[in-house]
DNA sequence: TCACTCTGATTAAACGATTAATCAGAGTGA
DNA sequence: TCACTCTGATTAATCGTTTAATCAGAGTGA
């Protein structure tokens, strides 16, 4: 019933070269005394042979699995493809595979999926949580993926300084009344955002906040944001702290009839994939999420290598904020000098 | 050196009851020849102490890794999210983790990806390709999510169907001249659903088609798909392909001052994360992930179970292909029965 | 009583890689 | 020549689980 691999191991390719078993692997990894010509005629046979290591084998020796742990409590969230693509190409530049756990938003859920990854003996995980989470528990080290002002955080977007640079966008093209519009208050990335556009404001500039989780719970899920009203109030910057919230902003304000960049302007945050084909495209602040996944992945890896035994720390990064680009588009433009008076303002 | 893993392991629970590392693991299996009361003991104990398999050891013995693949070569997939959490929620029912291999589209490095998931011992994989990929070379059983339509497909979203649904809709509307715009010529998703549209349209009902990609490599990246004047041409309703076009041509309507769904209607598919928050609200066709996930997954446990040794199949299932169901919102309304006539006519 | 079956357990051999410990032999200096 | 080192290899144990093979003992029927 044993049902063995098909490929070559590592006492076939030993048996084949009539040397032993322990030889063959110290030449192929390069660790104990083996001489150079039987180093090279032992890589060489392997190469024709195909042989690729057993990682259960390796794994159950070195007590390493070679994998690493991705878990996104944020359900759905639209950057995941981006988060995974750039975790995923980090890790397996690194030699490491990437298991998911999606946790379907519930806490609860999440601690379990945390507990499946560990079960199933990832050496390390990258935890990207909607709000700061109790990562503590886990069984071995973790990368926290969240913002810089976060205590715990590992390595992540400076979306402080992405809010100055909307902030300073906006202040230059005139604007001078800002409504930022975020949907999760006790986010900390949203409320980074929001405070870094509120301290990038120039004097003499106002700014109000609209949360649209709070508007919701009134109002019903979906509900409109009454944005033509903030127009009629002189609002001419609307500052989403997602694209999402940037897109919900400017089909609304379209439908009032209201055009952009013309009467108002609105920016968004994180370059999602509509940003640059809706009409017109999206003026936003773009995070590397290159970078970051790289910096916490080696951040990771190195620790899982140094630490000899495996055990749950929160893993620390030398760099641990990477600046925000901003990118501008149609949706942004000079403020209108001369507000138009909409019909809702006696409200 | 040997890190060994924190947990118990069989032995320290064999030696700890007084019993042979074997009938502990016969009595947690329940495999061989225990005796109840004796199989009680150990599972209080194990549970007590808290005993996790190792996954290295059980892997190293029976060939098996418990952990499927999953492939995605669409780059940045807007459906990533709930493709990845519904196959990974349908593996880790089945007791399956799911590492992912993301191929940022080169087909080279699709290919690549791969050989990393067989390389790192996946017993199976799960694939979603834009084109029908050859996949057979896979050293392992893999489940294609396609269309019914592609051969060697294994289950996926009837997306031909979801067209009929489309055009039904429409036509009670009393729409009469439609505007199918597609982004992927190639994609076979893309063309099953067109067809769909046009089989499910009425007796004198007309239909055109737009593909954007065609479109963009003569006008360039983000060019306007011009509707305004398709408008004017007498088109009524507008049916993407995508949530993503239906997105795109909603809001270069709305910029164009065209009202959703006074003066057309816009009907979309997949119900993509802003579907419900633009304004207005998209209609769309929603494809149920959950069900498509649990029988492929199911599918491929069942292959993986069944053949004794690993090799590379086309897994098939019962059940090929599930019903896509019509969501109707607000970007979909009644003919306008004298269509305005655009400025932009005269073209 | 003997041969036989059945039950409930144990023994021991894998799976494939890593690595500490060992060893044969050559070279070296006194 | 003897003791010692150094090189290049081998031996053997180990990681934790599964499972075929074995075994002791009890019960059973002739």
């Amino acid at each position: 019933m044993t049902a063995s691999r098909p490929g070559p191991n590592l006492s076939r390719i030993a048996t084949s070269l009539g040397v032993s078993v322990a030889t063959v692997s110290n030449a192929l990894s390069g660790k104990g005394r083996v001489s150079g010509q039987l180093v090279e005629r032992i890589r060489e046979h392997a190469a024709e042979l195909g042989y690729v290591p057993s990682q259960a084998g390796r794994a159950l020796r070195t007590g390493r699995s070679g994998v690493l742990g991705l878990v996104l409590p944020d359900i759905a969230n639209p950057l995941f493809p981006k988060i995974a693509q750039a975790i995923e190409f980090a890790a397996s530049a690194a030699g490491y595979g990437v298991l998911i756990a999606d946790s379907r938003g519930d806490v609860a859920a999440q601690t379990e999926a945390i507990n499946r990854l560990v079960e199933r003996g990832v050496d390390g995980m990258v935890v990207i949580p909607r709000r700061a989470t109790r990562i503590s528990s886990a069984a071995c080290p973790v990368a926290v993926i969240d913002t810089p002002s976060t205590p715990g955080n590992t390595v992540a977007a400076d979306h402080w300084q992405g809010g100055h640079e909307i902030a300073g966008h906006l202040a230059g093209l005139g604007h001078r009344r800002i409504l930022i519009i975020g949907n999760n208050q006790e986010s900390n990335v949203q409320n980074d955002r929001a405070g870094g556009i509120r301290s990038g404001m120039r004097p003499g500039m106002h700014s109000e906040t609209l949360w649209i989780d709070r508007l919701e719970q009134e109002n019903g899920s979906g509900c409109p944001l009454g944005l033509a009203e903030k127009v009629g109030q002189g609002f001419t910057a609307f500052a989403a702290l997602s694209d999402l919230q940037a897109l919900r902003a400017l089909t609304e304000l379209q439908q009032a009839g209201i055009n952009i960049p013309t009467d108002v302007s609105v920016t968004g945050f994180d370059d999602l994939i509509w940003s640059p084909v809706v009409t017109p495209s999206l003026t936003t602040v773009r995070m590397d999420m290159d970078s970051i996944a790289g910096i916490a992945v080696s951040a990771l890896v190195d620790t899982i290598r140094t630490s000899s035994i495996r055990e749950g720390v929160l893993v620390t990064a030398e760099i641990e904020r990477v600046a925000m680009q901003l990118i501008v588009r149609q949706s942004s433009g000079p403020a209108n000098p001369a507000p138009r008076t909409s019909e809702m303002e006696n409200m």
